[in-house]
DNA sequence: TTAAAACATGTAAGTATTGACATGTTTTAA
DNA sequence: TTAAAACATGTCAATACTTACATGTTTTAA
């Protein structure tokens, strides 16, 4: 997707980093719009750096460990600021396997799927709970020219994607009982 | 991720199909669940096959054309059963380079982040009706043993997240339009 | 003081996926 | 009749991503 390099200068655009430090924000603030492991961080660095959008300066820490503090260029700004602002169509709806799963779902038995169901629930609620916690990290809504106001809407869209999920899935296991209620009454 | 095999088991458990018909699946009823190219649906029916999970009959089309229709095996229908019933913890949440640009939006002008929204609501709007036409092949919901309810229940999730979507992208408008009429007020 | 956790930076092999290349047949509608 | 669209099957190169391998330092808490 090339959105890697965006993410990787977008951060530097903040603040000068390490790719330790870097490969943190994946697992932190970035988890609600992209991520990505170390071991990707790290050759992404050397790419950009090569092509000069980013340099860095090696610190010591404590005695003799080498830190890579990462900065960002002008050419680096400039070809971050030109995706910043570019308008993109909308990506198809991701791959998901527990829909691939609920699709083929009459193949087994209907205790089976309702089974399924429950357990994508706990789950969602669950990671529901989480995001809300972590919302509560902004008193009030941030002003629209500092960082975390991006912050802000992005966490904001993961919790109501949540809650619609659970909202679907409530849904999903009401109308699979219904269903089930009608087939037991019907033998009877 | 490995779900392309279960796809195409799936999709052969309900039916006998060709390489190009399975694609064509892809395209259109699995499109809310899991998509795949034909230049990965090809190489994957080949490996299958030497797994012996499924097979095929070469059948002529017209005066020469060769087609080969796949069926699953019954060492397919196992491992496919097998994959149906497995409970999953949830996947991370997808990647989302709009999502990222709107984490860094504070980077740019309030204007252009709101043209950034607009351009989002405006495409998550027209597939939002899209989706609303394509449920309307289901007169009723169908029965919970048919193959027509998970496609059903899957649908009515695309539906609901595409609502969620556009939801989520107003209130952004909002926040937005505020926070620039506070700016504009304080001006003045 | 010492062991565990966190800090720090890389590489390598394998899988998944996309987009382009490559080729040909059959059907449909102008 | 003829051209376009749909049918049909493949390969190849490049990118993206994950998991495991590999190694070492510094800090923290028991």
């Amino acid at each position: 997707m090339g959105a890697l390099k965006y993410a990787i200068l977008g951060l530097l655009y903040q603040k000068n980093m390490t790719g330790y430090e870097l490969t943190k924000e994946f697992e932190t603030t970035l988890l609600q719009s992209w991520r990505a492991k170390h071991s990707q961080v790290y050759p992404e660095l050397k790419s950009l750096t090569e092509k000069g959008l980013i340099q860095y300066e090696v610190k010591i820490a404590g005695n003799v460990l080498e830190k890579k503090e990462y900065s960002i260029t002008e050419e680096g700004k400039n070809e971050f600021l030109q995706w910043a602002v570019k308008l993109n169509p909308i990506k198809p709806i991701p791959k998901d396997e527990f829909r691939l799963q609920l699709f083929f779902s009459s193949c087994i038995k209907p205790e089976e799927r309702l089974l399924l169901l429950e357990n994508q629930f706990t789950n969602h609620h669950n990671r529901l709970l989480e995001l809300r916690k972590a919302i509560k990290k902004f008193s009030s809504i941030p002003p629209d020219d500092e960082t975390e106001f991006g912050d802000y809407l992005v966490l904001l869209g993961a919790i109501m994607n949540e809650e619609n999920t659970c909202k679907w899935l409530k849904k999903c296991i009401t109308m699979c009982q219904e269903k089930m209620g009608i087939e037991v009454a019907a033998e009877n």
